[in-house]
RNA sequence: GGAGGGGUACUCAAGCGGUCAACGAGGGCAGACUGUAAAUCUGCUGGCUAUGCCUACGUAGGUUCGAAUCCUACCCCCUCCA
């Protein structure tokens, strides 16, 4: 294989398509660096996992000296991009746009090289064009072209309402673009028919059109649905060491390549190599080691990552407690409290009715040891490990 | 504006006067088995001062010994017609 044809598999690595078929090549072909666009849309605050799939992707361009450019998308940010359910989400203000974007920054360097990386806000723009210039523009466009795309088509026909303004979220993400000159733009699936729109501005304003990539969507921990919040199958970036961790470790084995392909980044052949190595008999669960350690390095550090892995390991291999547990203080009533009421009292059920369900199915342990009664009491002053599951812990004194 | 259909627990969805804290499925949690994987099996899945009590089937009233179920009003959603 040559250094170029390795190279180009690198960055179409995991892609779900490139189009034009050929595009890249054809742009890589000029030698330049070229300017590698991604939209950023600051809703949330926070980053997980999933969502830096795209920005892993950047870096592989950074890597290949590229111009990487993030887009934040503040002026688009007050339209709401419509490919969510509901259409009537509320805009944010622009301290909480100028806030998340801010949180953005410090966790996109954790991928990108900070000194060339560039951020741009698309109200640098689109603020001065005014209302004369967003009628020129969506005068580029035409309703049966928006009717194209699959969200507005369906909504349509199920006789569900589009506003007006959603139209012109595609076009302000596609005059960015223009607005940047793009060679390529990254997105995820979901975004293909926005990316296109770009490619179709770009040739209005008479530039070559850019290159689109999409991206797929990562799977969630449950490895059926995307990963997102509100589903609560996802590993937030700014997550402790242990906790990321064991997210990755619960990870299905299928997953984890999947896992492996979008998150890692060893190169494809060393990914080959240890999928042989699996599908040779070595244990699945040392691989997923790797790529746990690998993916904590990246967001915490070498040394957080293998204090993981021991703790990781102590636990769950060795059955021991986990070294950090909530300490909390708890007040008995009469000298003494009921083991249900105390577990409600340190958080770990969310009810008596729950402490008591647990206890009968046997999930409740104090220092390790099963309780079977659920009329037991602790007496002031004793201090011990309350668990409830395998992974519920605290050690709770009560006075 | 007119006609019809519907709002039940995290979600979908039964129930249409008493045995309903509400069938079933999914999800979630727990236990067993494991590699905190998957698959599988079992159980749980409103709250409480806890073998009893309280609160819940869109909202507010009413009928009844008794209502998720019947009646009235209101709110919301959907379909068809204009």
């Amino acid at each position: 294989m040559t250094k170029h044809s390795e190279q180009l598999g690198e960055l179409t690595r995991g892609c779900d398509e490139v189009l034009p078929a050929g595009g890249l090549e054809e742009k890589l072909g000029s030698g330049r660096p070229l300017v590698v666009k991604a939209g950023f849309d600051p809703t949330g605050p926070d980053l997980q996992v999933g969502r830096t799939v795209l920005i892993n992707k950047m870096r592989r361009f950074q890597e290949d000296g590229h111009d990487v450019v993030c887009l934040i998308g503040d002026f688009t940010g007050m339209i709401g991009d419509p490919s969510g359910k509901n259409a009537t989400r509320p805009p944010l203000s622009t301290e909480e746009i100028a806030e998340n974007a801010r949180t953005y920054e410090t966790q996109i360097y954790k991928i990108l090289d900070p000194e060339r990386t560039r951020i741009e806000f698309n109200s640098t723009w689109m603020t001065p064009m005014g209302a004369a210039g967003l009628i020129r523009l969506a005068a580029q466009h035409t309703v049966a072209r928006m009717l194209e795309r699959d969200d507005f088509s369906k909504r349509y026909a199920a006789g569900q309402p589009i506003a007006i303004h959603e139209f012109l979220y595609p076009l302000v993400q596609g005059y960015d673009s223009v607005a940047l000159e793009a060679d390529v733009e990254l997105g995820g699936t979901d975004q293909k028919f926005n990316l296109l729109v770009g490619r179709q501005l770009q040739q209005v304003y008479g530039q070559p059109p850019q290159v689109v990539m999409t991206m797929p969507l990562l799977e969630g921990l449950d490895g059926v649905q995307k990963m997102s919040k509100s589903l609560g199958n996802y590993i937030g970036i700014t997550e402790a060491p242990g906790e990321m961790f064991g997210k990755l470790m619960s990870i299905s084995d299928d997953l984890m390549w999947r896992y492996f392909e979008l998150l890692s980044f060893r190169p494809v052949a060393e990914i080959g190599a240890l999928k042989k190595a699996v599908g040779e008999g070595r244990n699945p669960r040392d691989v997923k080691f790797e790529l746990a350690a690998e993916i904590v390095a990246r967001f915490h550090d070498r040394a957080a990552a293998e204090a993981a892995q021991a703790e990781f390991i102590a636990r769950f291999r060795q059955g021991a407690m986990p070294e950090d547990m909530p300490e909390l203080t708890v007040a008995a009533e009469n000298g003494a409290l009921g083991i249900a009421h105390l577990l409600r009292a340190a958080g770990l059920v969310a009810s008596t009715s729950e402490a008591f369900r647990m206890i009968r199915q046997g999930a409740v342990r104090v220092d390790g040891e099963r309780v079977e009664d659920r009329e037991r009491t602790m007496p002031a002053g004793s201090r011990h490990v309350y668990q409830v599951g395998k992974r519920r812990f605290a050690r709770v004194t009560l006075t």
